[in-house]
DNA sequence: TAGTTATTTAGACAAATATCTAAATATTAT
DNA sequence: ATAATATTTAGATATTTGTCTAAATAACTA
C-alpha cells in the first residue's frame, strides 16, 4: 500500500503509466517523451516496477514495459470504502 | 492532483482518513491516538485540509475535522481510466 | 486579570527523493 | 574483435518531507 502510493506519488510516474496503457513501450522510448535523463527514468521504471505497477520483458537489448493494473485494486478498494458512509 | 497524491503518500495521514471516517474529531484527540507530537499532526491536517481531503470548523477553542471524500473522485476516475483497457 | 487548555506557527534537523553525470553491463552489427 | 546502441548502476547534490521543541495565539475558567 505504501509502496503503492508512494509510486503514484510523482507527476512523470504517472504520466509513465498513462504512456503504457497506450501501448507497450522500451525504456529509450519512455525516456525519450521526457525532457528528463535516460537514468532518471531508469529510476522511476524501476519505483513502478517495485510497486508491481508495470512489468519489465527484457527483448534483445531492449526491455519492454507494461502496465499492470491488477496491484491497483487495494487502492482502489481502500478509496471505495472511505467513501462509503459510516456516520 | 498532486497535492491529492501528496496528502495520501503518508500512512499516518491516509490513517486519520480512515479514523475520521469514523466520526469527527478534533486536532487534539486526532493527536492522542498517534505517538507523534501534536505540532507534527497540526501539519499532517493541514497538509489534508490543502488537498481538501477535511474540512475544518473552529468550534470554541476546539477545532473540529471532518472527512471529505468528494475531491477523491479525481483520483478515483484516474485510476480507472487507467484500469480500462486500451490495447 | 491570571492561569489553563487547545491548537498552530516558527525554526531546526535528519531522512527521503528526484535529478544529474560518469561509468558499467549487455546486446547487436560491422 | 571493435564499435555502436540500450539500459542500468554508482555516486553526488539540491530539494522536499516528517519530525521535534519552543514560542505564539486564542478561548475558556476561576
Amino acid at each position: 500500500m505504501n509502496t503503492l502510493f508512494k509510486a503514484l506519488n510523482d507527476p512523470t510516474r504517472r504520466q509513465i503509466l498513462d504512456m503504457l496503457k497506450e501501448k507497450d513501450m522500451s525504456a529509450g522510448e519512455i525516456a525519450d517523451r521526457f525532457n528528463i535523463s535516460k537514468p532518471s527514468i531508469s529510476h522511476h521504471l524501476d519505483l513502478l516496477r517495485q510497486a508491481g505497477l508495470v512489468i519489465s520483458v527484457k527483448e534483445g537489448q531492449f526491455i519492454n514495459y507494461s502496465l499492470n493494473t491488477t496491484v491497483l485494486d487495494e487502492v482502489l478498494t481502500w478509496i471505495v470504502q472511505l467513501t462509503q458512509t459510516n456516520k
